[in-house]
RNA sequence: GACCUAGUAGCUCAGCUGGAUAGAGCAACGCCCUUCUAAGGCGUAGGUCGCAGGUUCGAAUCCUGCCUGGGUCGCCA
């Protein structure tokens, strides 16, 4: 249910029975109506610019056929208070006092699972994001995948569809058995010989302690045994120490996934000579130089990509379009993948790869997220100062806490390249944005309480017409949008939509509370009123907070 | 050279897929705590929406061309 879609349901109907009823198109001819909220205030509640797209379809002027429809208009059924054509031929809709005293009972009844909807149809969808090398510790453009992905498939889920989350482990590739080589010359040095790292082997402290780990569990066993043993061992040990350091990373993000798919089990199941076969049956695939393509540039992509080497072995892409492919024969109906912005160029090749198997292009999409830069003292970091190497979520974790790394995390769009500012994420204060939507949670949990001690109970059977000051009115309509938002933010894959709603949400709770007392003794009527909008939008706020994974308070 | 992405106030960014006088936060300046949390509020100032064309009733938003920052162009993953 959704209160403020139903009231524009209505008003969209209406103007439509309006505009049939002046003649002034027929029901076909119709242009979506659309209503804007306006920013301007003395622009009414809503506002709808039909009149100037009928201006052709009806050939007459934009103001002429705005008020053939207001002539028409039935406003006692939509209950609207006020007209007015304005401007080039906007009308825009004054609304009946009351019309929005539905909305605060209903978020009293449903509690945690306001702003849920069925926008989404029950659609299956599946997100496969962070999906790192098991090789060393998530970095901070990571770390920001991981933010992105989690909170889209909480909009996706609150939105209605059936969202599933999938991290891709790529356990098959050569870093893995670079990862093997690197551990092996580690695992030589903590038993004090000399050894060499492989050309683009892995430098990390992590590899280090798995070399040490190694030497003291075994003592030199693994020495005497023949290389090809040892390393296929230092593989699996490594692959398992990296997933487990990954994955309680990721845990203490507040990161879960529904499936770690592995790639290796493409190989076992045979799925990559299944995805290759249909590809070569479909005449996708052909040799050349000892190696066999695929035709990726009948699908849009600027040159046709190597699936099969000279030396016999696959690139990457090849098992990766068998994954695709059983994720799309599961039966999701869009799959969604979480990609750094240094692998969009590999966009195209996967995206042909999607339609060479059949499936429609729509099928699939790729979130870009673009770089994150550390910046301290207002310049940016390139490296830890503890570690001296690439920062990791780990650090920051610890260094500003998760509220706040998600938070910065999601506060800005995915296209835009994001400076983390360190010192104003650590700061607890009003620069921080974090705790401005947390405090006036927190605000609201305060008077709640007061009004608790001194026997004031939140009810539905207030009288909403006491809530009519501009700021109450306000808030009336801000927390009445929350399912729509989320609805938006959803078919957008735009989750900081979300922080955005609860930032202007805790600006007008906060311009209210300075503006207005709730708890007033003298009058029980207006106190019982604000109390229930107090509580509605402390529901709103926390359950925004919720799809971001970020705390909500009760006092600071 | 090609492709992706960004270019909006001094700084960091929104701008709801074409609407009315372009908005926030920070920084600056001036106010508001004997009153439910001042981690807050109110106000002032700050703009050639990168540049040039085009599309139309209307463009920060769409199209074309150029300029600048970032990213990518492997039989690496």
């Amino acid at each position: 249910m959704n209160v403020l879609a139903d009231i524009e349901q209505t008003l969209k109907g209406e103007i439509k029975a309006a505009i049939i009823a002046s003649s002034l198109a027929d029901e076909a001819d119709i242009p979506a109506i659309n209503l804007e909220k306006p920013k301007e205030k003395s622009h009414g509640d809503f506002a709808a610019n039909i009149a100037m797209q009928l201006a052709r379809i009806a050939k007459k002027a934009p103001r002429q056929i705005a008020e053939d429809i207001v002539a028409h208009l039935d406003k006692e059924k939509a209950n609207i208070e006020k007209v007015d054509i304005a401007g080039p031929g906007f009308i825009n809709f004054f609304m009946k006092d009351n019309f929005l005293s539905d909305i605060v009972p209903l978020i009293l009844k449903q509690g945690k699972d306001y702003g849920r909807s069925n926008a989404g149809n029950g659609k299956r969808v599946q997100v496969e994001f962070v999906s790192v090398n098991p090789t060393g510790d998530l970095h901070l453009g990571h770390a920001r995948g991981a933010a992105f992905g989690d909170v889209l498939c909480n909009v996706f889920a609150a939105a209605g569809y059936d969202v599933d989350r999938e991290y891709y482990i790529n356990d098959a590739g050569n870093q893995i058995d670079n990862l093997a080589l690197s551990i092996d010359t580690r695992y030589k040095e903590a038993l004090g010989q000399e050894a060499d790292m492989p050309e683009d082997g892995y430098h990390g402290n992590d590899i280090i302690e798995i070399g040490k780990e190694l030497a003291e569990k075994y003592g030199d066993e693994w020495l005497h045994k023949g290389h090809e043993t040892r390393i296929s061992f230092f593989r699996d040990y490594g692959l398992t120490f990296e997933l487990d350091q990954i994955k309680k990373d990721l845990d203490a993000f507040g990161v879960r996934f529904d499936r770690w798919f592995s790639e290796l089990s493409l190989y076992e199941d045979n799925k990559i000579i299944e995805a290759l076969n249909e590809l070569q049956e479909s005449g996708y695939t052909y040799e050349k130089d000892g190696a066999t393509w695929f035709k990726s540039t009948e699908f849009e992509d600027d040159k046709d990509r190597v699936l099969i080497k000279q030396d016999g072995t696959y690139t990457y892409l090849t098992p990766d379009i068998a994954y695709h492919k059983d994720k799309l024969e599961r039966g999701y109906g869009k799959v969604i993948n979480v990609w750094g912005a240094d692998h969009h160029g590999y966009v195209p090749r996967m995206s042909a790869a999607i339609q060479a198997l059949g499936y429609p292009q729509e099928a699939f999409s790729v979130s870009i997220i673009q770089m994150v830069n550390v910046v301290e003292d207002g310049e940016i970091v390139r490296m830890s100062k503890r570690t001296g190497r690439a920062v990791t979520l780990r650090e920051l974790m610890e260094d500003v806490g998760v509220d706040a790394v998600r938070y910065f995390f999601i506060m800005r769009s995915n296209d835009s390249q994001l400076d983390f500012d360190v010192d104003l994420a650590r700061s607890e204060s009003n620069e921080n944005p974090v705790y401005y939507v947390q405090y006036a949670h927190a605000r609201i949990c305060t008077m709640l309480a007061q009004a608790a001690t001194r026997g004031i109970k939140v009810t539905e059977n207030y009288d909403a017409t006491l809530l009519q000051s501009e700021k109450e009115q306000d808030l009336l309509k801000q927390i009445a949008a929350f399912p729509q938002i989320i609805a938006d933010a959803a078919q957008a894959e735009a989750p900081y939509r979300i922080t955005q709603y609860v930032y202007d949400l805790a600006t007008m709770l906060h311009s209210f509370y300075n503006a207005e007392k709730v708890i007033n003794e003298d009058d029980m009527a207006l106190t019982e009123a604000r109390i229930a909008l107090m509580t509605a939008v402390q529901t709103t706020i926390a359950n925004s907070l919720q799809l971001l994974g970020v705390t909500a308070p009760e006092s600071m």
